[in-house]
Order: structure tokens, then C-alpha cells, then sequence
DNA sequence: ACCATATGTCAAGTGTGCTTGTCATATGGT
DNA sequence: ACCATATGACAAGCACACTTGACATATGGT
């Protein structure tokens, strides 16, 4: 999933920590969001969304293939 | 999260299975979500939305105060 | 009555999302 | 040199997102 946070944060400046604390979570959490090691939850989505006042799909943007399946 | 999916499903004549093999996913994933029992991924979330032709706040919406928790 | 389809739910298992805590590195101010 | 801030990352732990398999109920066609 590619996201545009840091674009969003560096326009604001904002730093993680900062975004962290508007969102309700961790530091860790934003950055791990931003650096693509795991998505954010839907709920935290929409928040992030709202916090930068746009769409999720302005924000976030699925890799072509991106499926997943499990267990 | 509100979801219009059972709306979306019945406007296109679909059941849950078949609106499930369109995502990738069992039919108890949709049944899930449908019933508010857990909220999709946030990829999962973009392929309902590829699926159905909107955006993804046209399909969920979140409840009020719907914050996580801690770990 | 019988069968197929649709829906709802439970159980057990695997991987993810998020937590706190901690460490490492880089940068800028004094 | 020292300190504060910012970023990146790892570990252990808990709850959630998804899986397959199974069972129960309701509806409609024959």
C-alpha cells in the first residue's frame, strides 16, 4: 500500500509523533504505516483521513497485486 | 463501521458467496462484515470498492467514538 | 417430502495491526 | 562537546482479520 504521509506531514509540520498523537496511536505505529510495514485498520484510516481533511484513496493507494490469503 | 453492503449486494442480485469469490475472500469474511461482527483491512476495503464501482466512505462509515485500544 | 440456495454462526488456526519499551542514528542549537 | 528532536527499527504481547470446516435455520422449486 502506498501512502502520501510524509508529503502530508512535511505541508503541516508535522512530525510522526506529532500525527501520532492527533491520530490516537503510537509513534511506532505511524511510522511502520508510513515506511510500509503493515497497513493501517480501516477505522484508522477513515481517521487519518479526517485528520488531513481528504479521501482515503487520496492518501492511500493499493499496489497492483496486492491479495492477500491466509491460514 | 456502518457498511452498505447488504444495499449494494441486492441492487447487483448478488449473494455474500458470490460477492465474496469477486473479492477473494470466504463468504464468512463477508458475512462478517455485513454483520458488524469485524471491519475489513484497509486493501480489502479498496477491492469492495473497485468491486462495487465507489469510493470507500460511499460503502462504510465510521461509528461515532470508535477508538482501539491498548496492547 | 425432498433438495438447493442463502444466510448466520461457531471453532481452531495463522498472520497482521497496534501496544509499550528500548536502542541506534542523524541533525541542529547552544 | 552536549543535549533535544526526529526518525528507523526490533521484541514481546494482545486483539483482530482471515482461513477451512462444520452445523442450523429459512425459503423456494419440484
Amino acid at each position: 500500500m502506498k501512502n502520501r504521509l510524509p508529503v502530508l506531514r512535511a505541508e503541516r509540520g508535522w512530525s510522526q509523533a506529532a500525527l501520532a498523537e492527533r491520530l490516537g496511536v503510537s509513534r511506532q505505529t505511524v511510522n511502520a504505516i508510513e515506511k510500509g510495514r503493515y497497513d493501517p485498520s480501516l477505522p484508522l484510516a477513515f481517521k487519518i483521513a479526517e485528520v488531513f481533511g481528504l479521501a482515503i484513496e487520496d492518501i492511500f493507494e493499493p499496489e497492483p497485486s496486492e491479495v492477500h490469503h491466509a491460514g
